[in-house]
DNA sequence: CATGAATGAGTCTTCATTCAT
DNA sequence: CATGAATGAAGACTCATTCAT
């Protein structure tokens, strides 16, 4: 019958369609995805290099062999969760814009940056866990992506600097520098919230975050 | 404190040499410290799980038996770099005296404690690696107390702000939340230093972090 | 004491040479030698691909890291033992001298090479059968430089055949294709002395293949 | 006779087609010929154990499942190949009768046999490659039948060579001995005929095997 | 009959640790 | 004390085969 739907599929089939369940690649996208998830699970509590296959496929109740027919090796399951992760965070992060008048201005722009940002990071345990602590092996391949991702914010992040310090609404400093202290304030405050008991909502810490920051940055009275 | 005991052997043993040739003891601790120094390059290096035995043997140049004569285990020497770092780092750290007139201002104070940490940790880079970059397997060994030491620092932050609070010198604010954003801003900046090319001054860090945290934190016009 | 046999052996070692048992070196070629000769006889019952590690060193009766200790991996112990029976049977094989009035006669020649050869492979059944059945993987690592072998004593054994047909020893034919007839002929004997209750002797073999080639091949009478 | 039932099915069966559309065994017949084809083309080119299932299906376009619809499993589609290429290879050998004054001379009986052979072998590489090359793994299920049929052969050489002995066309020799060089022989040739850039046609090859067989083995000024 | 997702036994290889010399 | 050969547990990955649809 499979056959008969593949290859004459109306020769001896009725009106109804013929797929009453749902497609062959929605259930592999959905075992796929499973498994990353469980994936993700057994990185962040074990770390890359003490997770086993064995741990992985063991929750997800599935077979040795089964975990390869979705992915090449551990390093590529390892690697999608990151890419993924690091897509949607990158879509979530938009520069900021100062010059156009219509514009929000810009401590409202980055709060909704922050606002995005925090609540992909906070809904996720596992992979921020992920993020911030996966970042042994400097000279190979596990990290490497890791620590670009965040060079890339902290490149945003210094242009941005740049840009309000010719405005006048930064104070002159160590652009560079600071971006990597501001990133480092956020991902200080989003690891104290991992750990914290009862953390603090999202806008708190977003709050927190543009206090901070504003303080911290931006010149004049506050 | 510790350290006067290693480097300065003569303040606090008698006159007469224990024995005639190097002691026995003094000959055991070189090798341990030198055995000690390869494994922070190579843990530095590999990280913690691609660091290999074989490859601290090699560049020590002693046989694999030795290296167990001297550490029990992997984990062990790794556990000895950390917490001779740790422990240096914070007899190098003293909580802000913002009661005694006599002492220097807090301003000046965590100036000091800043030079002083910066300072041991700017000069030496592969245990810098290791501090920012071994949080892998949270449950597990290896990162602990990594982690357990950045949480000290953490709480000692806690309490200085929350003193500063009830003195007014610095604003209200979810403390904890804000002591690990200047704990990551530290950092932030730190893992910035070590992959710049010409890395900005110890001092020169130490103001920015300083300007970053008065302007962040403290109450009134600066 | 090892130590100081190693660092200052004059300092404090008498007149008596410091290696009474035998060299370290020696005993790593011994054990080398075992594995080799082990893994021989696994390769040749059960074929380069089902010949398994386990196997080896459970015959050997060593650990299966301490194969790893000699060698890098399956692939390398196969190399090794061809890379030696090859390096073995070239230097049994030499150039039939036709034109030196001093030397044997060609037969004479021929022989020598033959009881030269077939001693070898006689003697070491489980080599032989590598010799002539490890011939599968065609596109691949393995079969590669047995077939490289053969291919360069058929070589050999071309030009003999061009330099006897200028000579008028040899009769006019196309030389590689009886070139390969004759070495397969070989093989074909030496295949049936292998599989044989009670194999021919040496040199009954070794007279067949010449009164064979001799006459298959050679002009004139005889 | 088998062969004829595949090659002229006109020739023994009747007028009427036995069905409308083509018999469900016909199909049947048709895909498990397809298969093993391929089949053959890939044991060819990757040797038994590296020839994988999933390039098999993948180059007869058929799924997995379909595969085992046909072969119990690898092993007996190899089987099967080899089967079918002995059978043939059998009929095609003919004892060389040299009682009967009525038959050919014995050198013509011998040259229409080594023609049918050479005919059939040269025309299907893949298949030569497998006959040639796949003897590994002497113990096992593999290689086995290869071997039985070359020894099979081989007691066919020998005997005519004891009948040739008896009627003394043939010099007295060691006749299992020189049987197997004879089929050695051949097999070089063909080998070398395989990886030749133009090989030599089927007649030059038959004659010199002939002149070498003749020459090497028949007694007397020949 | 056809399909292809799922299975899991089997292999090679690494490396921290031990111990006889 | 020093040595380094030996160990073996552990882990990643392959692939022939099955079976529900």
């Amino acid at each position: 019958m499979a056959r008969a739907k593949r290859y004459q599929p109306g020769a001896n089939s009725p009106i109804i369609p013929p797929v009453p369940h749902e497609s062959d690649d929605d259930r592999r996208e959905q075992r796929r995805r499973q498994i990353l998830s469980v994936a993700k699970e057994v990185f962040a509590e074990f770390g890359y290099h003490n997770a086993s296959i064995g741990e992985i496929i063991s929750r997800a109740a599935i077979a040795r062999g089964t975990f390869y027919l979705y992915f090449q090796s551990k390093q590529s399951v390892f690697d999608s969760i990151l890419d993924e992760a690091l897509r949607e965070l990158r879509a979530r992060i938009t520069e900021i814009d100062v010059d156009d008048p219509a514009a929000d201005p810009p401590q409202v722009q980055l709060r909704h940056n922050l606002l995005r940002v925090l609540d992909y990071v906070l809904g996720d345990r596992p992979l921020t866990h992920m993020l911030l602590n996966h970042r042994e092996d400097p000279r190979a391949e596990v990290a490497e992506r890791v620590q670009v991702f965040f060079a890339d914010v902290a490149v945003l992040i210094t242009s941005s600097l740049q840009h309000g310090i010719e405005m006048k609404l930064v104070r002159p400093c160590n652009t560079a520098l600071v971006a990597w202290g501001l990133l480092g304030a956020a991902r200080g405050m989003i690891e104290f919230c991992l750990s914290a008991g009862q953390p603090p909502s999202v806008e708190e810490i977003a709050d927190e975050i543009i206090a901070f920051a504003l303080r911290g940055v931006f010149v004049g009275e506050r």
